[in-house]
DNA sequence: GTCCGAGCATGACATCTGTCATCTTCGGCT
DNA sequence: AGCCGAAGATGACAGATGTCATGCTCGGAC
């Protein structure tokens, strides 16, 4: 019997998924959680064998469950399931230590297959994603990611300045910076490379 | 027995609503569709009680999917389930003339609910949108519409002009005017808060 | 100690954006 | 015919943005 924890945030999702890994005979979900804390909650409550989660979720992601996990539970593997196909993302679920990441694109077999695989002590990653994750690293430092979010938020350099403490003149070379190393051709399009790459 | 039309873009969640709905005593799914268009046709090969669609789907949408079943089969509702609790995709969901627009957010009680209430012959919609539906109507003209789609794909205002044969004053004049509409403080900002509110 | 590379700042400059007043054209409407 | 309003264009102007060269400081690495 393998025992799953799942995050979700969305309820009807949850609830969902739940129903549906419960129709497998090998599978049991011992608990379930709406966001990051509540996993790491019902994972001390319920020892599970594997923890499903989903990646955004309010507050607490599901990259931070991962870690969190990865330093005080590395014995129980970490699977992501996801919308994002982003290469960012796997990058940073891998660096997190987890120990399978599945596309909820993908058919349902593939969900139950990872959890079992997993559960063996395999690693499993959306093949479509495994090229991608091991070219094209993320060359966004951790500044530019603060001044891209910010210009996200449709804040001006000015605003940008004050929030990260910075003269304007800096964040404009930030974003600078970032503007070339996306290959974007102003602050918005640089925003939205970032974004779709899964860098933010 | 509620016979239903599933249509949802990811595969691993269409199956997990399937089978949770199938749990149902009086509903049976009796088509699954992961597009606009696969919905269409499976409601004229399946002629159901009930379409219970997503809004964001590659191509056809769901709110394009509520439009044409107005038209050509105005007797089967349509139930919108989605993750966005935008007043402008509800109030255009409601010109479409849905039946009913939960969010995935709610318990999937909710969603059982809604399915029998709408076969009825009642109307549903969540409530946390409910009062959101009839004031702040969507501000902003079609022209502005298209021009900060392309805004937020990070297009100069040449571009944009050039993508919709106008002159670069005129694309200036309508993203000015959009970002007044939307009390915005820039193109990226107007951009955000239409996405957000919907209006794209 | 010296060198180097982050991280941050400054100033100058060119270009892009955002605002506004004004203008033309083209359909309706009366 | 005369009037009006929508759609689009123009030009001018101020301010925001993007680029670049240069400079400073500080904490390693040699």
């Amino acid at each position: 019997m393998i025992r799953v924890v799942l995050a979700e945030d969305q309820e009807m999702v949850l609830s969902a998924f739940a129903s549906l890994l419960e129709l497998e005979a090998d599978i049991e979900v011992v608990g379930t959680a709406r966001n990051g804390e509540e996993a790491l909650e019902a994972v001390r409550e319920h020892r599970p064998d594997v923890v499903l989660t989903d990646i955004e979720m309010p507050g607490f992601s599901g990259l931070d469950v991962a870690r969190k996990m990865a330093e005080e539970r590395p014995e129980i593997p970490v699977v992501i399931f996801t919308t994002f196909a982003r290469s960012g993302y796997l990058r940073r679920a891998l660096d997190a230590g987890v120990a399978g990441y599945i596309l909820k694109d993908a058919p349902i077999t593939d969900l139950v297959d990872a959890l079992r695989r997993v559960h063996q002590g395999e690693r499993v990653v959306a093949p479509e994603l495994a090229v991608a994750a091991w070219q094209g690293s993320d060359p966004i430092t951790d500044r530019e990611r603060e001044v891209l979010r910010l210009v996200g938020e449709g804040l001006p350099n000015s605003d940008i300045a004050k929030r990260l403490h910075l003269s304007e003149g800096t964040v404009r070379n930030y974003l600078s910076s970032a503007i070339v190393k996306l290959n974007a051709r102003n602050r918005t399009e640089a925003f939205a490379i970032a974004r779709d790459k899964g860098y933010l």
